[in-house]
DNA sequence: AATAAATACTTTACTTATGAAGTATTGACC
DNA sequence: GGTCAATACTTCATAAGTAAAGTATTTATT
């Protein structure tokens, strides 16, 4: 992603800035004062893995996600799945698979029994840059949580995993709402 | 952004998919599962309210953060000031600034004291349009963490504000920002 | 078997972001 | 006062994403 600072939406609150996430500090608005903050966690976060990925590897994040999907699947995934699984469109999956496949990095493999779809799988190559890539990549994030009291990680884990629970379960039940059933088209496209 | 599945590292550790954070379920990693589910519930969210702008309101995410920003700032702001604080690259300001001077909902204020400067505000019709999406916006955030308990938001709040301290604290020198980018860029040149 | 519908991938046009280079202006120093 | 670096913004090339239309192939229906 980009780094940007989505969403300040302080004016509608309180003013006291400190970073991305400004100074939103009314008693109302709970839960708008939680997702600028975990927005600001995240883009910082990603801002820096994403940057760093550049700078060393020479690899940008999606192509990076790709890599790890496929590193998931060593027996290989279609390109609808992994369209599915990224959570990009066909069209992008092509773009991605293109690149890669020219530096080395994954093959397509015609699917004799459906002659439509292709089998994309790592390389050797492309699984050994994979790998070195992702235990650089941990080693990062475990510098930038590292700041962190375990306790504290444990007790976030468990509160994200609580508000995942409460985002699907809107999803699942969205059937009603126009907006989240464009959304939810979208996603599962082509 | 769009909505993508970054960063699914399962390979890594062990194997049990639900969704876009995978199945991390090893008993080291606690930092890599901790931001792979952050990651996971910012996206979520992110991509719903970034469908509903456009669907709802025709406005982009980065827009009304850009919007956002000006409102906090009734006087006005200088484009770099503005790219610091969206962590967008100028250029990238530039396109917004004439997109959104375009639409009526800002305008260029040339400054006679350093002519290489424009101060950007908010125009009266900006102004009330920012202020009946913000609304809207905020309603929605409502209703997306509304299944969550106060308390349980209350917990998450702190523990993401412990960590945007863990962030801080490492990167005061400024990782987020792209001008540190940049110069870090050019110190390890690609 | 013929046709229609669905699926898998590609292509095209467009959008939004980035990084780097370019232009104009300001400020600092000798 | 002239030069040189820094600053503010713009422009340009490129990357990565979307939506929508196109092609080939498979599956289902009659």
């Amino acid at each position: 992603m980009n780094a940007r600072a989505k969403l300040d939406l302080a004016p509608l609150l309180a003013d006291e800035p400190t970073g991305l996430e400004a100074g939103v500090s009314s008693d109302d608005h709970h839960s708008l004062r939680l997702w600028l903050r975990l927005l600001a966690c995240s883009t910082d976060i990603e801002t820096e893995i994403r940057q760093r990925l550049r700078v060393r590897f020479g690899m940008t994040l999606a192509r990076f996600d790709y890599l790890a999907q496929l590193h998931r699947h060593p027996e290989g995934l279609r390109m609808n799945v992994l369209s599915r699984n990224l959570m990009v469109t066909g069209g992008n999956v092509t773009g991605l698979t293109d690149e890669l496949e020219k530096a080395g990095f994954v093959a397509r493999e015609a699917q004799p029994e459906d002659r439509r779809s292709f089998v994309i799988a790592l390389t050797p190559k492309g699984r050994k840059a994979f790998e070195r890539m992702a235990t650089v990549h941990e080693s990062w994030v475990i510098e930038l949580l590292g700041g962190m009291p375990d306790q504290s990680k444990q007790q976030l884990y468990e509160l994200l995993g609580q508000m995942r629970g409460v985002l699907a379960a809107r999803g699942t039940t969205a059937e009603t709402d126009p907006a989240a059933k464009k959304a939810a088209k979208k996603v599962s496209k082509k």
